[in-house]
DNA sequence: TGTACATCAGTGAACGCGCGTTCACTGATGTAC
DNA sequence: TGTACATCAGTGAACGCGCGTTCACTGATGTAC
């Protein structure tokens, strides 16, 4: 049975049609950025990790910048998932705070991925997936940090200075912690300092 | 008189010895990362807009990550100087503010450089010099926002939360604009940021 | 003041590399009749 | 149910490119005597 299995993986990996290409560039894509980094990645070794010619790719996504641009909309989907998921269950008042240790937690889980996401020189700013992907994520922190569900969908959004302040904590915590600024800063700290994100919802000062 | 002043600049440029070869490439270095972004960077280029062969610059920087962070160091030191600038004539309750808008400005002024600065992968982490003049940045906005000149020279520093959630929330800001994340918000709201970031002297809450 | 020589700061040609992308092509798939 | 054909998803060889670095070298500088 296990053999069978493996028969079947085989036969899937030898057919001249691959069957889920595009799926597979994006995974490697992931190994990639994961295993070696930003500066590291290339078109042609995606290809060849998911065994395929280099002139594959450009079937489904054009040019390098389309697969990164598909990775940076999927990395923030995943984002938005997780932040989701830490708010499960937490009571309104530890929802700022819940949520903000969960994105550090996916920024450095993933280093190379989470900045890639923000890189706007490697991917299509523009491109509808990722922009959506992108306001997504930002929705269910806006949600999250002033408990309104209230975010209109389409509408240019013009949130208040509280809420960006606290993103921007967040967000440059998550840098510098990538950026190996904290190495000589106590880990406790973490904890005091998202304790100190401004609370969009005004109970604090 | 002018082209008398040329012709000195003329054999200077045709001089068989540079002269200032060292300082010259991180000018050029500068000038390619203003003009084309951090992925576009090479040291043949930096060459190349010196008028220097392409394996001169080993002379002075080793290799690539040499420069790199040669030129990291200087953007520190300018910013260190920035900084304290900035807080000339200013009084003690409007440090922090004072010393948080210079650093948004330095950021997306030299947006491509700022990047660079941080970049682990990029430049030599270890280097003395580089470490030395971040520091240095660090001390100066310590100095600003605590009120404290004491901080210790040499002892690893570990300092309070709420000084690392003002730095995080003011990088996490220039980060954000640098991305574009805030293309959708009022440039006044920046301002407002500024305002919430928390103060270590504790004269908030 | 003159000369020999070590050291320094450059040259420029060459290396091998991996990259992104193009190209004419072919095998597989699915649909219309 | 069978067949013709359009479309799709791949191949793999080739292109030209710019890169970082190495190498043997040479011109300029400065120092010791």
């Amino acid at each position: 049975m296990h053999s069978k299995l493996n028969n079947v993986k085989k036969e899937a990996r030898e057919r001249y049609h691959h069957g889920d290409l595009r799926e597979s560039l994006i995974v490697s894509a992931e190994e990639i950025l994961r295993e070696k980094g930003v500066a590291a990645f290339s078109l042609r070794e995606a290809a060849r990790r998911t065994g395929v010619s280099p002139a594959a790719p450009a079937h489904h996504f054009g040019d390098t910048r389309g697969l990164l641009t598909a990775v940076a909309a999927r990395g923030f989907r995943r984002l938005t998932d997780e932040l989701g998921a830490a708010l499960e269950g937490v009571p309104a008042e530890r929802r700022l705070k819940a949520i903000g240790s969960r994105y550090l937690k996916f920024a450095c889980g993933n280093p190379a991925l989470f900045s890639m996401m923000w890189m706007r020189d490697l991917v299509e700013p523009d491109d509808e997936e990722y922009v959506t992907a992108g306001r997504a994520a930002f929705n269910v922190f806006e949600r999250a940090a002033t408990g309104s569900d209230m975010a209109p969908a389409t509408a240019p959004r013009t949130p208040g200075a509280t809420l960006i302040a606290a993103w921007a904590m967040l967000h440059g915590l998550a840098r510098l912690k990538l950026e190996g600024a904290l190495v000589n800063v106590p880990p406790e700290i973490e904890d005091d300092v998202l304790d100190l994100m401004p609370d969009p919802r005004g109970s604090i000062c």
